[in-house]
DNA sequence: CTCTTTCTGTTGTAAAAACAACTGATTCGT
DNA sequence: ACGAATCAGTTGTTTTTACAACAGAAAGAG
């Protein structure tokens, strides 16, 4: 496990601690390391969570598949990122997916109630993995409701005009790049890429904005 | 401030915490009483929070404008909920909503840091917020995966299905009853509700499941 | 009980999105 | 520099949704 501590020092959850005191909190925390082979599940849909999960190595997919057997692709972890942790309450009922290996892949698994009970001596930077627990959890929660926002826009153009008119406030000028190509904007806001393609021309027609590859300015 | 503790008492973030521990808590969170009328801002778009809040008296709507000045009402605080801990962490950037009293409102603001930051003495119920808190985040975390899950799919159709199908595994059987009417499940999923109901219809007519108000069953 | 209101299902029409297929531009690797 | 692959925009067709209007059933008030 101790391999992997350079991986786990670049996470939002151990960040600012160092090697040795990450070393000495993989035992207080109860850390528990399991390997995957590509294909395998490291979380079913039924089970219950009480860990709080970082992949170390290799690549999952968050899975769903609903009472009829159809499957879809939520999300994707990558090293580094942390999962599992909206079950973090007791009553948080069975996972609702699943999450697979896409490749051979590394997990570490915590005990939730070992992470979120400062111990009263041992670990001196307990209370600072506890913060940034708090912390990335609290972005995360950001993110999704920003999201949300622009998902429950009625129409292709109303998403686009949510979503590009919090960009522009958020850079806090109405110039500003975006992280995605047309296809990953349109697979982020759930629209038909070409359906997306053709709306934001019809917006620059009509003088709402302009763009040029990801740089977008609204008028 | 004191008068509100009833009110705190049955809060998540207090659950579990005796009148005279909240009390004392008060000052120790760093806790400030604000009131606001009818029509006043409680939080504005571009200004940074560094408190967790907590409503004990009112009705706050979220709103939110965008760069043209079209209105949309995100969502809805009412007493004893918990609304700002998405911008815990010091770098979560300005509010990109405004938080506005539907009628006359009283909050109270805590400051994350003391919240957070576990005194060593004084409070000994300090580390079950801290817990309480961590379980309200996660679970509001977890509900907005959810939503985003159905909100993601592209026919009312699919919204439907990802939702039943996902309610049904959650109570564990093909038979459930859902806490919404027809209007508000449209207004959860975001469609139309005359098209939902049609569809609903539709799928009753191919024999995929039954339903009778807000009972449904799966087949 | 009766009137009113709310809720749900139904239908038709207009608008919008999804889909498919294609073109030209750009990028990338060799 | 060349060919392959990716990306963005465009167009036409089909499917789906939104919207509006209405009717019957159920619930609630007086």
């Amino acid at each position: 496990m101790k391999k992997y501590i350079p991986v786990l020092k670049r996470t939002k959850m151990f960040a600012g601690v160092g090697d040795d005191e990450i070393a000495s909190m993989l035992s207080c925390l109860n850390a528990r390391l399991s390997t995957y082979q590509k294909g395998e599940y490291v979380l079913r849909q039924g089970e219950h969570l009480s860990n709080i999960t970082v992949l170390v190595h290799g690549n999952l997919h968050i899975q769903k598949d609903d009472y009829w057997g159809n499957r879809s692709i939520l999300g994707h972890i990558s090293v580094g990122e942390m999962f599992g942790e909206a079950y973090m309450a007791p009553d948080s009922g069975a996972l609702l997916n699943d999450v697979v290996a896409v490749e051979d892949s590394a997990v570490i698994f915590f005990d939730v109630k070992r992470v979120i009970t400062t111990c009263p001596s041992a670990c001196r930077f307990h209370a600072l993995v506890v913060q940034n627990l708090f912390f990335a959890i609290s972005e995360k929660n950001r993110k999704l409701v920003q999201k949300l926002g622009h998902m429950s826009k009625r129409s292709t153009r109303e998403k686009l005009i949510s979503y590009l008119s919090e960009e522009a406030k958020r850079q806090n000028c109405a110039s500003f790049e975006i992280p995605f190509n047309r296809q990953q904007l349109a697979d982020f806001l759930s629209v038909d890429r070409s359906a997306m393609s053709n709306e934001l021309c019809k917006m620059r027609d009509e003088g709402r904005l302009k763009f040029e590859k990801n740089r977008f300015q609204l008028l």
